[in-house]
DNA sequence: ATGGCGTTTTAAAACGTTACAAAATCTTAC
DNA sequence: GTAAGATTTTGTAACGTTTTAAAACGCCAT
């Protein structure tokens, strides 16, 4: 039996139909397709005729007929990230995405944010044109309105990131409390007595999380806490090293929620003459092994972003599939300690 | 009049179709059809009207009935790169390529390579199941897989990267030969007397252009080359630190090709306390700021990867646009030298 | 009035799939 | 041998679009 894919003399390669396998296995078209789908309604030794004779010819269902017939696009759709602060994110996203989508029969398309930062157009344009079956996207707020508005129209999803959005949702989300906690820690361990962190814009849920680990741990151990206004992860690194430069008192612990607000930091504090493990301590989140090359001492705590596209992958996959009501549970992934 | 989306009372907004706008107009299905695809046979009138309905009513065609008709998927797909020479890289590339493509009612959907490196199974699957209209990927071999199948099969493309592959075909390259040209020159200003370049593997197209550049300023300028073999920019950092920490003798010039290359060399360097701008100098290949917040005296070289995808998204746009035969030119993009 | 011609509109079919209702076939019980 | 019931198969319609070929219409010359 040949597994040629053309079948005629020298033709382009037909691709086979239901039609097709009606015409070669005897049975219609209507039985074909419910074979496939392995209805118990239909014997089971048609259904073997048929998965056989789909396998021989090389079938594959086709995803236009398929969409229009049953509304269902078999896409998820993944809303880009404008912001940058942590190394490599989209790329660990996706990778981690296509992961977990691998072999489920779902497709992944991007679409980005439009400039000028409304988050929520590209989602309405997805959902009111039917142009995915589920939407993932990051940096949620407190009160988000990506979320009130898929929750309203009952649509699937999954955030990078929780809300305080009433209601329950399907979620991916950092631990990072438990980071800035152990972090501050490890800067109290050091010797530290006070600690400032470069927070994300205050809406962003996940800044409060940072704010409350690190605030938690300064009380455990009697550190000032500082924590500048005007100033944020999402700032160019130029003026976070003139604001570092400016810095007075110094303090002498930090904890960054990233790779650029560290490198941005100790260059205007280098700049001042200051060095980092002698006039102060850090402690940087950090998802890729990239800053161990350029400081093999730092205290580094990781968060892994392909898991988070892999978790965001089953949670999205479980939300499409799930009957209307039934939503999977949100998931909080861990850090990863990596003190020396 | 309303601009609302729903005129039912509450119901969820039902998506206007074709027959919508027929009803509407009072035009048939047909003619509502051509006369939104501007066809010069439909009355200029019954074509404004039949605008302004679609208009006012927010009609979208439906892409998997459009799809199905047509068989253009109008998708175009983007196979992922699983190397990470470049910080970002598919960040950037991707922003350029949906910058371009916004607004053409394409979309863009990713694809992972398979582990185990096969990169010619993903295309073949696409093209086989046609999945899109025309695919993109990157990292060109001299002889590529890719590149043979996809001109036999006449199915529309765009690499990042050029080929030895006889045929013309569309492409869009950064200019990595006069890039590696610039650099050496730039080393021999600073006084190097021998230049080094860690290479991309050698089928990559682009290790044969950077060779190029390399070799012939140090021709001009009497410099030896070294490119050491078992080691190229694909290495694991660890690997590079650790030749760089054995080199004997060591070169006074240094080439990269990218960040990570750099920072591995220059961390196993700096273990034998040899210092860069005093014992070496270096000039580095980058695509984001990065690397001045480690060493603002740094010389960089800047490839934007953004404008690759910006081409690459207009390159295959030309490609799935124009009548099999004509076919879209290569095009080059030049470095943004970057010396302080 | 009739025929012919150019312009504009339309009915119908098709793309490949799934779902509904009905038909065909096979079992079993009488 | 047949009716009733269960199992299995199938014809048909529909999803929303484009395309082909034909119909309708208006106009002008006969």
């Amino acid at each position: 039996m040949s597994v040629d894919e053309s079948h005629g003399r020298g033709g382009a390669a037909v691709r086979p139909t239901l039609r097709t396998l009606a015409a070669e296995t005897g049975f219609a078209v209507a039985t074909v397709s419910r074979a496939l789908a392995n209805d118990p309604k239909i014997a089971e030794s048609t259904r073997e005729t048929v998965a056989a004779a789909a396998q021989r010819l090389g079938y594959v269902p086709d995803r236009a007929a398929q969409r229009l017939r049953t509304g269902r696009t078999k896409v998820i759709s993944l809303m880009l990230d404008p912001h940058h602060e942590i190394l490599g994110f989209t790329n660990h996203l996706i990778e981690g995405l296509t992961g977990a989508m691998a072999g489920s029969g779902y497709h992944l398309t991007v679409f980005p944010q439009t400039v000028g930062g409304d988050t929520l157009a590209p989602i309405q344009h997805v959902v009111r044109n039917n142009l995915a079956d589920g939407v993932i996207f990051s940096r949620t707020r407190n009160d988000d309105l990506r979320v009130r508005f898929l929750l309203e129209r009952g649509f699937p999803f999954a955030s990078h990131g929780r809300t305080r959005v009433p209601g329950r949702h399907p979620f991916v989300d950092f631990d990072n409390d438990a980071f800035a906690y152990a972090a501050t820690i490890r800067l109290a361990d050091k010797g530290a007595k006070s600690v400032c962190l470069i927070s994300p814009p205050e809406p962003y849920t996940f800044a409060g999380h940072l704010r409350a680990g690190v605030r938690r741990a300064a009380a455990e151990r009697g550190m000032t806490v500082t924590i500048p206004e005007h100033l944020s992860i999402d700032s160019p690194p130029e003026q976070i090293g003139a604001w570092a430069e400016g810095l007075d008192p110094v303090p002498d612990g930090f904890v960054f929620p990233g790779e650029v607000s560290y490198l941005a930091t100790t260059a205007g504090l280098r700049r001042r003459g200051l060095e980092h493990g002698r006039d102060y301590h850090a402690v940087i989140k950090v998802s890729s092994s990239l800053l161990s090359l350029v400081d093999p001492g730092l205290d580094q705590i990781f968060e892994d972003i392909r898991q988070a596209g892999r978790l965001l992958g089953e949670t999205i996959l479980d939300a499409v599939g799930a009957e209307k009501g039934a939503m999977p549970e949100g998931v909080i992934y861990a850090p990863e300690i990596r003190f020396r």
